[in-house]
DNA sequence: CCTGAGCGA
């Protein structure tokens, strides 16, 4: 019939038009729409292992020796401490936990993050290095020489 | 202070 005919007409004319620039839209690998946006994830990995351990979510209400006590199931800890706000005295929600060993580190980790400490979920983590620069407690009044070298 | 992202005196 004629409409059977203007069918495979149509067809073939499809088939035949321009296969090159089909297939470069097709299998372009500049332009592919299903690609990510040129960053994978964008989750850096919070740190190297380490022994000492960033804990953040803390409750406000969660002081140190709640902190070590409750990191102490899963290693031995050997430094413990809650920041607190130097001027009032308050916890920031944070703090740092020190243990013995890495593999005691890890299971700080593992036994610890996500967890809930005090009604909050908190998170543990491979704290990064400190600014290897010990506090100056001591002040020089006279203003001689109070210039900190830091490296 | 207790409201909530973050890395310490």
């Amino acid at each position: 019939m004629a409409l059977r005919a203007a069918a495979k007409t149509a067809a073939t004319a499809a088939t035949a038009a321009s296969p090159r620039g089909l297939s470069s839209l097709l299998f372009s690998t500049s332009t592919f729409p299903f690609n990510l946006p040129q960053s994978q994830t964008e989750k850096p990995p919070p740190a190297e292992p380490s022994t000492n351990l960033f804990v953040s979510g803390l409750s406000k209400r969660t002081t140190t020796e709640g902190l070590r006590t409750a990191f102490e199931k899963f290693g031995q800890v050997v430094d413990a401490k809650v920041v607190t706000d130097r001027a009032s005295g308050f916890s920031k929600g944070f703090g740092f936990v020190r243990y013995a060993s890495l593999e005691d580190a890890a299971a700080g980790i593992e036994g610890m993050d996500g967890k809930f400490l005090d009604g909050w979920v908190i998170f543990a983590e491979y704290a990064r290095p400190r600014n290897t620069l010990p506090p100056p407690q001591n002040s020089f009044p006279r203003g001689v020489n109070n210039t900190r070298f830091q490296s």
